[in-house]
Formats: C-alpha cells, sequence, structure tokens
DNA sequence: AACTTGGGCAACCGCCGGGAC
DNA sequence: TGTCCCGGCGGTTGCCCAAGT
C-alpha cells in the first residue's frame, strides 16, 4: 500500500483553475513568498490540495514564463539535451529558463518526438543519427552514458561556481532565481511583477470573453482563462471568507479595487510586449535574464554575461559536430576526464 | 450543420529523495 | 537510526478545440 494522499481528498477541488483562484494564489505569493505550499490552501481557504498549488504556480504563474511557440532555437536545445539527457525535463528546463518542465515535456511528446521519429524513419535518417537516435529508440549506449555523466558533472560545477561568486549575476535556472528573489529579498515586488503579468495575460483573455464583470460571472469566464474544462460554478462555491480575501489581497498590494487593480495588470502586459521586441533581439538566456530583471535591468550587463560551455554549445548552430570532439572543446579539467 | 477524430496542453498521480525530528 | 513530511520529478490522464468527413 502505498503512501496516504497529500491531502485528504473531501473537499479538495480539483481539475482547471479559476482565475479567482489564481489570483488568491498570486496574492498570497506576493506576501508570503513560495514555499512552504502545505500553508497555502489553509491559508489562503483554497479547496486546493498544496500540491496542486505549487503545480499552478510553478507551471503557470511562476514569474517569467514564456508562453507560446518555441522557437527554432529552444527547439534545438531541447533536441540536444534530450539527447544528452533523456526525459530529465527538469534538468532540461533549467537550460530553457523560461519554460517550464511540463512545458518542454509536453512539447517533446506532441511535436519533436514525432518529428524525430519520422526523420529518422525518412531520407535524412543517417543526417541526424548522430546524438538524436538515441532519444527515439530510449536505448542509451555506453558512449552516451558517459557523455551524460559529464553533462551532470559539469553542470554541479557550474552551479557550484555561480553559487561561490555572489557579486555576478549568472544565467540560474529560472526557478533558482525566482525562488531567492523571492525569498531573499524584502524589495520582491519587482520579482513578483512577472507573476502579475502572467496573470494579466491571462485575465485579459478571460474579460476579453466574458463583456460582464468579471467578479460576477466566473463559471462562464473561467472556461476562457482556465484553457477550458468543466469549471463549476465558482461563484456559487465561493465562500464570503473567500471574495473577502480575494478583495482583501488585492487591496492589500496596491490599494486599488478590482478593476483598476485589473487595468494596472493590463499595463503591465504592455510593458512586457516591448520587451519582448527587445528581446528578440538577444539570445534566450540574455533575454530571459532581462524579463526576470527588466526593473532592475540596471545591474544586468550582457557582455559580462556567462555561459557555461554547455550552453555556448547549445547555442551553436553547428549541428553536426561531433560530440566526443564537442566534450574535450569543453575543456572539462582533469577531474572529469572520463574520456 | 452535425458528428467524429486526433492534437495539444493543463493538471493529476504516484514514486522518490532529502531534511527535520 | 528510523520515521514522517514535504517538495520535486516524470508519466499519464482528461478535456477542449480545430480539422476532417
Amino acid at each position: 500500500m502505498g503512501r496516504p494522499p497529500c491531502c485528504d481528498k473531501v473537499g479538495v477541488k480539483k481539475g482547471p483553475w479559476t482565475p479567482e483562484e489564481d489570483i488568491i494564489l498570486v496574492s498570497y505569493i506576493q506576501e508570503h513568498g513560495p514555499g512552504n505550499w502545505r500553508a497555502v490552501p489553509t491559508n489562503t481557504g483554497l479547496l486546493r490540495c498544496s500540491k496542486s498549488c505549487r503545480l499552478r504556480w510553478t507551471n503557470y504563474l511562476r514569474p517569467g514564463i514564456k508562453r507560446g511557440n518555441f522557437t527554432d532555437h529552444e527547439e534545438k536545445m531541447i533536441i540536444h539535451l534530450q539527447a544528452l539527457l533523456g526525459n530529465r525535463w527538469a534538468a532540461i528546463a533549467s537550460y530553457l529558463p523560461q519554460r517550464t518542465d511540463n512545458d518542454i515535456k509536453n512539447y517533446w511528446n506532441t511535436h519533436l518526438k514525432k518529428k524525430l521519429e519520422k526523420l529518422q524513419t525518412g531520407s535524412e535518417k543517417g543526417q541526424l543519427r548522430d546524438g538524436l537516435s538515441s532519444s527515439a529508440s530510449q536505448s542509451i549506449s555506453k558512449g552516451q552514458w558517459e557523455r551524460r555523466l559529464q553533462t551532470d558533472i559539469h553542470m554541479a560545477k557550474q552551479a557550484l561556481c555561480e553559487a561561490l561568486s555572489p557579486e555576478k549575476p549568472s544565467f540560474l535556472p529560472a526557478g533558482e532565481l525566482n525562488t531567492s528573489n523571492a525569498q531573499s529579498s524584502s524589495s520582491s515586488s519587482s520579482t513578483y511583477a512577472s507573476s502579475a503579468e502572467n496573470i494579466a495575460r491571462l485575465l485579459k483573455g478571460w474579460m476579453r470573453n466574458s463583456p460582464k464583470s468579471a467578479s460576477s460571472n466566473s463559471a462562464a469566464t473561467s472556461k476562457n482563462f482556465a484553457r477550458g474544462g468543466p469549471t463549476e460554478s465558482t461563484s456559487s462555491e465561493e465562500t464570503p471568507s473567500t471574495k473577502a480575501n480575494i478583495n482583501n489581497n488585492l487591496n492589500n498590494h496596491n490599494g486599488m479595487e478590482l478593476p483598476e487593480y485589473f487595468e494596472s495588470l493590463f499595463a503591465l502586459e504592455s510593458l512586457d510586449s516591448s520587451n519582448s521586441e527587445l528581446s528578440q533581439s538577444m539570445s534566450p538566456d540574455e533575454s530571459s535574464f532581462f524579463q526576470d530583471h527588466h526593473h532592475d535591468s540596471k545591474q544586468y550587463d550582457p557582455t559580462s554575461a556567462q555561459m557555461s560551455l554547455l550552453e555556448k554549445w547549445l547555442c551553436d548552430d553547428q549541428q553536426g559536430k561531433d560530440h566526443y570532439n564537442l566534450i574535450s572543446d569543453l575543456k572539462l579539467d582533469e577531474h572529469t576526464d572520463i574520456f
């Protein structure tokens, strides 16, 4: 018999999240920072289990998440990393700070896997075999296993180096970045502005499809907001205290009423879109860093931006590079001299 | 226009590892 | 040292929607 569920299932709501729930969660995290998920349902009145709250935050509401189509560059990175690391989506996601592991996993399963299978069975089989075939066949050769080990060691070294050099802005994976910001700094408003952007982006679509009041028609609008799902009427489920929480939390942060607050969120979104234009001229790592810190851009110096050797390789479009040459190019020191 | 089917994606489930006690 | 709890992870499911018939 397995371990009991993380929360008792009675009275725990499942299924798509509603706008109200998102707002409650975001405003709670704005106040307390991410973490201690166990306490979140209790303190917010959300009828969700702690795990569900954490998942919603990390996969959807977390600052700096980029949605929409994957770029060619991202696609290549995923293919490379999957060949190297296998289905370790969290590790892969750490190299794509704007994407969640869930997103990458979904993209792999729905797009890339089929694409590669097609290519493998097609005429390009020979050209793509190196580095890609293993991912499709799921078998791991000795060489690949060794490369995976090398990558792990390298990643650990890099993380250690970054941890030991606090004065430098480093390209930490998004999770680490956000967590450190959220938990350590009292001036975390800039960090959470990004989560407000996420909320704003969602709310915009939600309100567009809902000419009535945003707060009075959650049943109909949550369908558009939370990407469909059998959304039972949340307004009928809402307790007075929940409603009070929403307004209370919103007012706590900005001293605004609901519509005003939404407007300010939309203003943030336009800021975001202007950033996205800027970020198109940057490498993904640069732009992700910039987006995460766009309120603090003074600290960012592109010329001093550090990228790991592996990242440099991943950004390199020379697809045909031999992996063994690659590893030697990485100039790994004698401690990782497996080959 | 109505129905079917498959793709895409958010969310859930169950296992695992690490830290606290 | 053993147990419990929490958070992280990867696999899977379920539902919406668009394309096809």
